[in-house]
DNA sequence: AGCACGCCGACT
DNA sequence: GTCGGCGTGCTC
């Protein structure tokens, strides 16, 4: 008896080799497998099963299974089927995408016994001076049940406090599965208690009784959506079964593991990108062979092998961290919503300004729309103001009048946040004798000034000149920064409040691990500060005494090329407003515009997202964009312009005979990054149907062709950026 | 993606 | 004379 299996492997072909079973031996789908290929020997996986012998030439014989498991179990494989087929990429490398990189590489699927930390011994033998160690002494004491190190690092201790410890004798390796199994059911904190419009919406959620449904939590910024996921999860989700919460990646802070963690103990597992290799094994077996985890993790979670997942959460479901930029470029709330539907169980998608993708869903009665417009606790929604700036001064991109705002809420004792859409000091340095501006020698880009390290950025690529203080051009010394930055805004309010601190939050400012929880703590002490920051400031953050949000200009997403960008921005702006009196006191927004007149913007000042998300809807339908039309974009890049152009030509040709709208080919907006000459197509067809069926001619086409030397091209489908 | 094969330029 | 550049083609 030979049977024959179909096997994918972790290459960019779209197409799948054919393989003898090795003798006496019967493999299944989503079983690991190492396989001869050409001169070397790989890992593939198995698709099919029982496949028909070719007669034009000899197959080869798999070397052995790696398991006498399904790596991958047959839900995740027809998940990951459809997405392959949904997103035209090619199969293998989205079911690799879905073992962690130890598999990939063929290494054991077995649990590496990690050390649990236990404390032992007493405070006292910690020095007094050493406050981090007996930080953590203090919380290993106050567990439940011994911590693994990366729960440990993830509660922002390092390694090195725990060496010392564990040196010391303070702290101790437990024995490690039964204890962590024994702890699984331990007593952990009562739930917080739901306010009544909590309650309600709770009530509203359709349950796991019902199947598959989708819910489009719509809840107000401060209205408390986590406690009504963790309500959900307590009440519906049973013992012996698995909850995936997506969580973007900024939101996956020590502090709401720590949430999650206080109610659901050991059952609570993190999954995100600063994970090790072997913890990465860990967490993936253990959702492999079932354990009844609650996942709290971010994009790439939505593809982990789960057995007996019976409830899905995305949080903040408009995030645009949820779609994969490369590559596989899935949308995990996509992917998250078949799965869903896979299970027969419900989703919820949760945010203050919902994607109008899922708006548009939810008004369509596809969605259950449940709505939570009240903040919990006293607080209250904030008040939005628009501040003309046409022909008023500005020092560091701030008006008179909103530096007196920030006054007066620093004289109550209150903090204040500035809200700057670019990190540096200024975006571009311009030669004011000879009108030169720095730009990136390899992108069609200015360079950003970074004065904090003295260097000319460009942020594109990974290219960096020393800044210089005189024009590179013409040597005069009138060559000035242009426009705003970060850092910039920062020095202009350290000059103005001098004896208020004033914390910058950027990318550039919390690369140190750690620092973002240090910033953090200095905000919560509630003493009287001044944030600086861009997008990243308006994630999630709880910041109680914060009662003014300056935002410094609204305008750059009011007339850009991409059909999101006025999406983008409202709900930008709702989310970094919604920082604004979370706490006891009401708070106040200043949006800094050129254009108070502007309609979009009136609506933002009503308070309302929904009718604004209404309103934008129109727009996308009178001009036929998505969600009203199915959209993909073909994508180039290669040596030159001309190369990338004469590929999408061709395939506009191909393209051009079914029934569709076709954009371009046009150069991408920044035509040329690192080097790199891109450009784009965009389809876009009123129904799915013809737009997959086209997709996958078109990749069938594309694929027989040979490419032009450095040429690549790849197929986003729902692409969230159109430049 | 790897990897080998293959056909032209500057090195001991 | 060979080492090695990366173009082209193939992998069941």
């Amino acid at each position: 008896m030979t049977l024959n299996v179909r096997i994918a492997l972790n290459r960019p072909l779209r197409r799948l080799f054919d393989y003898l079973s090795p003798a006496g031996i019967s493999l299944a789908p989503g079983q690991r497998v190492r396989v001869p290929f050409g001169r070397q020997s790989a890992i593939g996986l198995v698709v099919e099963t029982d496949t028909p012998t070719p007669d034009t030439f000899t197959l080869k014989t798999v070397e052995q299974p790696l398991e006498d498991w399904p790596a991958l179990p047959p839900e995740t494989l027809t998940l990951l089927k459809w997405a392959a087929r949904y997103y035209h990429h090619p199969l293998g490398e989205c079911l690799f995408m879905a073992l962690p990189p130890a598999l990939r590489r063929g290494r054991a699927a077995e649990r590496k016994s990690e050390p649990l930390w236990q404390a032992s011994g007493h405070l006292d033998d910690i020095p007094k001076r050493a406050r981090r160690q007996r930080e953590l002494w203090q919380w290993l004491s106050e567990c439940e049940a011994p911590q693994a190190t990366a729960m440990v690092l993830a509660q922002g201790f390092s390694r090195s406090q725990l060496n010392s410890l564990s040196k010391g004798g303070q702290i101790k390796e437990s024995d490690t599965r039964t204890t962590r199994a024994g702890s699984e059911t331990a007593a952990v904190a009562d739930l917080p208690v739901l306010t009544g419009h909590q309650q309600e919406a709770l009530n509203t959620i359709p349950t796991p009784d019902a199947g598959f449904t989708t819910t489009l939590l719509y809840g107000i910024t401060g209205s408390g959506k986590t406690e009504v996921y963790l309500h959900y999860l307590h009440q519906h989700l049973a013992d012996d079964s698995q909850a995936l919460v997506l969580v973007p990646e900024i939101n996956l802070t020590p502090q709401t593991v720590a949430r999650f963690r206080r109610y659901f103990g050991h059952r609570i597992v993190v999954w995100h990108s600063a994970l090790n290799d072997s913890e990465r094994l860990e967490t993936w077996l253990r959702v492999r062979h079932g354990e009844p985890v609650i996942l709290v993790g971010t994009r790439s979670a939505t593809l982990l092998p789960f057995t007996r997942l019976a409830t899905l959460v995305v949080d903040e479901e408009h995030d645009s961290s949820y779609k994969q930029g490369e590559g596989f470029r899935y949308s995990a709330r996509d992917v998250a919503v078949y799965r869903g539907h896979l299970n027969q169980c419900p989703v919820i998608l949760g945010s203050a300004t919902p994607s109008l993708e899922s708006v548009h869903n939810a008004l369509s009665g596809k969605y259950h729309l449940v709505k939570l417009e009240q903040r919990a606790g006293k607080a209250r929604p904030p008040e939005i103001r628009l501040l003309d700036v046409r022909s008023r001064p500005l020092e560091g991109g701030l008006s008179r009048p909103a530096l007196a705002e920030i006054q007066r809420c620093l004289d109550n004792g209150q903090q204040a946040l500035v809200f700057v859409n670019r990190r540096g000091y200024a975006p571009v340095m311009m030669c004011f004798d000879c009108g030169y501006m720095m730009e990136c020698p390899r992108c069609d880009t200015r360079l950003t000034y970074h004065r904090r390290d003295r260097a000319m950025r460009c942020h594109h690529c990974d290219y960096q000149t020393a800044a210089t203080e005189h024009c590179p051009k013409c040597h005069s010394d009138a060559f000035k920064p242009i426009g705003q930055g970060t850092e910039r805004t920062e020095d202009v309010l350290s000059d103005h409040f001098p004896d208020t601190p004033v914390v910058r939050v950027d990318r550039d400012s919390t690369q140190r691990k750690g620092s973002i929880d240090n910033i953090l703590k200095q905000v919560n002490s509630g003493a009287p500060c001044i944030l600086v920051g861009t997008q990243m400031l308006a994630k999630g953050h709880d910041f109680a005494n914060v009662t003014l949000v300056i935002v410094v200009n609204a305008d750059g997403g009011l007339f850009s090329v991409d059909f999101r960008a006025p999406e983008q921005l409202i709900q930008t702006l709702i989310q970094v407003s919604g920082r604004a009196g979370r706490g006891e006191l009401a708070g106040r927004v200043v949006v800094q515009t050129c254009h108070s007149d502007h309609p979009l913007l009136n609506a933002l000042c009503q308070g309302q997202y929904l009718p604004i998300a209404r309103q934008m809807l129109a727009e996308r339908e009178a001009s036929q964009l998505p969600p009203f039309q199915a959209m993909a974009i073909v994508r180039t890049e290669a040596t030159t312009m001309a190369a990338s152009l004469a590929f999408l030509d061709q395939a506009k040709a191909l393209a051009s005979e079914a029934n569709l709208e076709l954009w371009g080919p046009l150069p991408a907006v920044i035509a040329r990054r690192a080097d790199r000459h891109r450009a784009q197509l965009v389809l876009l067809s009123p129904g799915r149907k013809v737009l997959a069926q086209t997709l996958s001619q078109l990749t069938l086409a594309l694929d027989q062709q040979r490419l032009p030397a450095g040429l690549r091209w790849q197929i986003d489908v729902d692409p969230l950026e159109t430049g």
